[in-house]
DNA sequence: CATATCACG
DNA sequence: ACGTACGTGATATGA
């Protein structure tokens, strides 16, 4: 017989502190159960338990807690984040059968106490799980204590068996009580013998050996006279802790382990719940099969029939005259590519079919594909959009893609797939002996259904329906077309790079007087800080930072920082940009990044493989790499930009008349501000004046904090307050906007955009202030950049169709953000750039003008103003 | 696999 | 005891 107690209050105490929050979408937290499940499961592992007990603290209610009904019940001193996670917790250990136990005016503690004295009694095993030192009393030859702790950030188990403990202090288990009631323990307010810490404690239980013994001999000369006198004066205090301190183990609970037997596992009533919690990674790990039994009877399909060799069958479904055709497609730029369509059987069963790329079959899908007559319900659409466009095909109708409307219905998740969304709403992967990726196509018409009616009732389905699937149209074909990049230009670059990097190397090595891995940040805070003895100014996590801003700070206190410093910027853009670069390359000379749409929180793009959005403009060296990206032969750029598109938005939203006026005025903003905070006639405007006029410009769009613009622009605190303030006096309709920004987050729990995108925002119910802060600034930001995400959207899908309606050959080719770059004949740049200007200023009705710049050139460092 | 750093808007 | 502006992605180190 092997009984484990888990001490409940302070293992979920040290998973919530230890795991940063983790909300579902609706608000809960989950954070600690994860947590504590991951916990759990090992500890059942380790110990090879078959009985396990929960302890739950329980204190007695008192007269006031009755009286006024705010007693909770375990939930001292803790706060609501945690506290609404208990409840669930004990209802996920009753469901894999473990008993929680809980006994009115008792700790978990005194449990322990109970638990492991009855299995100790009738000759069992017993394991006590806690975080807590305390229960270390509770050890003998039966009785083990596995002591959760966090060391460097990770999570840590320390036995402690007698031995253990006698390695570790010295003493008997059971004489760590003494020890306590002499040193006390703040953090469970026990005095202890005031004066008295740990080294004096342990001296004094080594030498006497109980408190007893001390008390019998204090006249020993073997004390010192000093702390005699504390000890007599302490007398009372230390047998008050020692009462205090010794763990009950007499509660009124079964102390028979027997009453603990694992019960058996419930197993659909635990999928339900930890799918509810969104825990899909457990529910897989603990091998239960997601079966809820609350699937919705309008979608729930059944058992699904895998037929191979049914591929002829007709996969559309026919309603009010509409046919709806219900796909999924793999592959990637290389590969070729298979659909996997599925069909609703007049009894409602499923069937998926696969159709590999080749046949008549095959031909006859991709035609009802680009049938604008049929609806295609998918999961991928820019995916789907890349395969027909790779087969000469042009996309027909897409009225549903489940993966984008999962994002527009919650860009706070990382995974779209069907499987997980199933799981989310509540459809289950068929079971059968068709493969993985043909039963969750399976999926699809129910998942969309459910999609479908949520995007409706959060007024996104034009979202979905005309941003979003017409985007991922646009991206599949910026994806297709690549960007030329000058392989051997590159390389050399390269080259030139590796050698002063060499050079700046060996200067560091010389100035601090040995080599070391100058990437190592660790390393290089040794030479720094302890070596060279220069004053580390900020800290990160795990050591000394040595990030660009305090070495600048420190480049004047040392020759190797000069060097460092170039060191870091060259390997930089080496190692990101020159190798990695190159490794992307692909056979037609071109760059092909992927364009991700369900990636970010505030409705922008992504780009990756490579990061075509992050190439260095901001240091001349960098900006270098630009003369690499270039037009084909005959082919110019076309390079357009928004002019400050946030401020704009800003100004549109907060209906600022300042603002609106500065902006229709033509002018440059950033003057135009510093004008107004410094006081001062705008050509009185000092360069100093405009770029902190900037920085708080963009402090504002970010939901400005004093301190941090300080640090920014490198002024006082408040001297960066007076900023803040005389811009909020001087825009107060922007002062007045943010202020309802934040009101209608905490009242809808979203952040929103002008087109009706939302970002849920459950920091704003967080009980820590530093989180409710964070939660704040992004219910001011996320609108303003979102909205702007949303106008270039816009501005891509008005481009790529007037470009196909103008029987252009020039095409799109990247996003950064609030520029766009078409690749053009050089016979068609003048027609490009007026059409690019027009489309992207009319993509959206602001009371503020939308202002684009173009440029032209062969290459992207030309084309870029 | 997490952390630190740094590239972009 | 904390943590200091919004949103991303790639690279290197080191547990």
């Amino acid at each position: 017989m092997r009984l484990l107690v888990l001490d409940g209050n302070s293992i979920i105490n040290r998973a919530f502190y230890g795991i940063k929050l983790l909300t579902t979408k609706d608000g809960q937290y989950t954070n600690a159960l994860y947590g504590f499940l991951n916990i759990f499961q090992k500890l059942r592992d380790q110990t090879g338990a078959d009985h396990i007990a929960a302890a739950f603290d329980l204190p007695a209610p008192t007269f006031r807690h009755r009286l006024y009904g705010e007693y909770k019940a375990g939930r001292k001193g803790m706060p609501d984040e945690l506290a609404s996670q208990l409840p669930l917790l004990k209802e996920l250990l009753t469901l894999m059968g473990v008993t929680v136990v809980e006994a009115e005016g008792y700790e978990a503690d005194d449990i322990l106490g109970t638990l492991s004295a009855g299995a100790s009694a009738r000759g069992g095993e017993c394991f006590i799980a806690t975080g807590d030192r305390d229960s270390l009393q509770l050890v003998d030859d039966h009785v083990t204590v596995l002591l959760a702790a966090t060391k460097m950030g990770r999570p840590e188990t320390t036995v402690f068996d007698p031995a253990a403990i006698r390695e570790k202090y010295g003493l008997e288990p059971a004489q760590l009580i003494d020890l306590k009631a002499l040193m006390g323990d703040a953090s469970d307010h026990i005095p202890g013998v005031p004066g008295i810490g740990e080294k004096t404690a342990l001296d004094l239980m080594h030498r006497f050996g109980s408190l007893d013994a001390l008390y019998d001999q204090l006249d020993s000369p073997d004390i010192r006279p000093a702390v005699r006198r504390k000890l007599e004066e302490g007398r009372d205090s230390a047998y008050l802790s020692r009462k205090l301190g010794t763990i009950c183990r007499e509660a009124p609970v079964d102390s028979d382990p027997e009453a603990y037997r694992l019960a058996p596992v419930q197993k659909g009533e635990l999928a339900r719940l930890l799918a509810r919690l969104e825990f899909f990674s457990l529910i897989d790990r603990m091998g239960l099969d997601a079966t809820p039994a609350e699937v919705p009877e309008k979608t729930a399909p059944a058992a699904l029939r895998w037929e191979p060799e049914a591929s002829a069958a007709v996969m559309t479904e026919e309603q009010d005259g509409v046919r709806s055709l219900y796909v999924t497609a793999e592959g990637n730029r290389e590969a070729l590519t298979s659909f996997w369509t599925v069909k609703r059987q007049e009894s409602g069963d499923m069937q998926a079919a696969a159709f590999p790329p080749e046949g008549a079959e095959y031909t006859a899908l991709l035609d009802r594909l680009s049938d604008p007559s049929v609806q295609v319900i998918t999961d991928d659409s820019k995916n789907l959009a890349a395969v027909l466009l790779r087969e000469g095909r042009f996309p027909g109708h897409v009225s549903m893609d489940t993966s984008l409307a999962g994002y527009l219905l919650n860009p706070l998740a990382s995974d779209y797939s069907l499987a997980r969304l199933g799981q989310e709403y509540g459809v289950v992967v068929p079971q059968g002996e068709a493969p993985e990726k043909a039963r969750e196509t399976a999926l699809l018409p129910s998942v969309a259904r459910m999609l479908e009616k949520e995007l409706e009732e959060k007024e996104m389905g034009p979202l979905l329906r005309e941003m979003e699937i017409p985007l991922a149209l646009v991206l599949a074909d910026m994806e297709k077309e690549g960007f030329a990049a000058d392989a051997a230009g590159i390389a050399e670059f390269g080259d030139l790079l590796a050698s002063r990097i060499a050079d700046c190397e060996k200067a560091v090595y010389d100035a601090v007087g040995h080599t070391f891995n100058l990437n190592s940040p660790k390393q290089l805070a040794v030479a720094l800080f302890e070596e060279l003895g220069l004053p580390a100014k900020k800290k990160t996590k795990t050591g000394y930072s040595t990030n660009a801003e305090v070495l600048e700070g420190l480049r004047d206190a040392h020759p190797a920082v000069a060097s460092l410093l170039d060191y870091r910027l060259l390997a930089k853009l080496k190692s990101t940009y020159c190798d990695g670069l190159l490794k992307v390359i692909g056979p037609d000379g071109r760059i092909h990044s992927s364009f991700n749409q369900t990636e970010t929180r505030t409705g922008r793009i992504s780009s990756t493989e490579p990061n075509l959005q992050n190439i260095p403009v901001r240091t001349e060296l960098g900006r270098e790499l630009r003369r690499f990206f270039r037009a084909r032969e005959g082919w110019t750029l076309v390079d357009a930009d928004y002019s400050q598109i946030e401020l704009r938005v800003l100004a549109h939203m907060s209906g600022d008349p300042t603002m609106i006026a500065a902006f229709n005025h033509n002018d440059d903003i950033h003057r135009i501000t510093a004008a107004q905070v410094f006081h001062v006639p705008e050509d009185m405007v000092t360069p100093l004046m405009r770029s902190r006029a900037k920085a708080v410009n963009f402090g504002i769009v970010y939901g400005i904090g004093a301190h941090s613009l300080s640090q920014d622009i490198g002024v006082s605190y408040s001297e960066a307050k007076t900023y803040i303030d005389e811009y909020l006096a001087h825009y107060s309709h922007v002062a007045a906007f943010m202020d309802r920004l934040i009101a209608e987050a905490k009242e809808k729990g979203d952040a929103l955009t002008l087109f009706g995108r939302r970002r849920p925002l459950p920091e704003l119910r967080a009980s820590n202030g530093v989180t409710r802060a964070f939660g704040e600034r992004v219910a001011r930001n996320m609108p303003i950049q979102g909205t702007a995400a949303d106008i270039i959207k816009r501005a891509m899908i008005r481009v790529y169709r007037r470009l196909q309606e103008e029987g252009l050959q020039a095409r799109l080719i990247l996003q950064v953000h609030d520029e766009l770059i078409v690749e053009a004949p050089r016979n068609e740049a003048d027609r490009v750039s007026t059409l690019l200007k027009e489309e992207m200023e009319g993509a959206a009705e602001l009371s503020v003008k939308l202002s684009v710049d173009v440029h032209t050139g062969d290459t992207w460092y030309d084309a870029k103003g």
